[in-house]
DNA sequence: AGTAGGATAATCT
DNA sequence: GATTATCCTACTG
């Protein structure tokens, strides 16, 4: 896959960019991961769980804008989560990445999250953009070009996953359309993340 | 191995 | 005022 392909790709629906992204590259912080795990989002009235469903707010714009860009959000007080815009602008969706191994940058990675082991440093939406450092000022960075602090690749020589290994199962925590499956990981990586159904809390 | 509860604040109703 | 595209710790078996 060319940087190129990688453009054309994200052009598209989420639920084919999302698994073109597996195995991809994400470069951030010194850090390189190789991702392993991802979800797809549709926009606006298509799709109940995604934050783009009832329209456009300040928060989710970023989804409506040019495909290859950062959409990165706060939630639960004190976790980022970080998305790949695809679709043209205009029209919202994106790609959150859930996990990914760590490929490069190990030592920094480590750093930024004592005491977890290696294989779980990015095995989670939370933890992957803690081992790199994205945080805020992340949201809306153009992930294709050159000079960007934050940057998608495609996958490194010889590193393409088999389709074969591609699975496919509900997306995880969440309530709304339990039964789509978008949700695509690699079979057999050991940094995928533990699938959970949503549990609401209780008072 | 598996589950239950708490942390903690932006965002949306 | 309720909810949340989560993670960590502690407890049970």
């Amino acid at each position: 896959m060319s940087p190129d392909d990688l453009a054309r790709l994200l052009e598209g629906p989420p639920e084919a960019v999302a698994p073109g992204l597996l195995g991809c590259r994400l470069v951030a912080g010194g850090v390189t991961v190789r991702l392993t795990e991802v979800e797809a989002y549709d926009g606006t009235g298509q799709d109940a769980a995604s934050h783009a469903h009832r329209g456009r707010t300040a928060r989710n714009a970023v989804m409506f804008g040019p495909p290859g860009h950062a959409y990165v959000y706060f939630t639960y007080g004190m976790h980022w989560c970080m998305n790949v815009v695809c679709r043209p602008e205009g029209v919202a969706s994106a790609v959150l990445l859930r996990a990914g191994s760590i490929v490069d940058g190990i030592e920094l990675a480590r750093a930024r999250r004592p005491g977890s082991s290696d294989r779980d440093l990015a095995r989670g939406p939370a933890r992957l953009t803690q081992a790199l450092g994205i945080a805020r000022e992340t949201n809306g960075v153009n992930l294709l070009a050159p000079d960007s602090p934050v940057r998608l690749l495609p996958p490194a020589p010889g590193t393409a996953p088999d389709p074969a290994t591609i699975l496919s199962g509900p997306r995880v925590g969440v309530v709304a359309e339990r039964d789509r499956p978008w949700r695509f990981w690699l079979a057999g990586e050991p940094s995928v993340s533990a699938y959970r159904p949503h549990v609401p809390r209780r008072p």
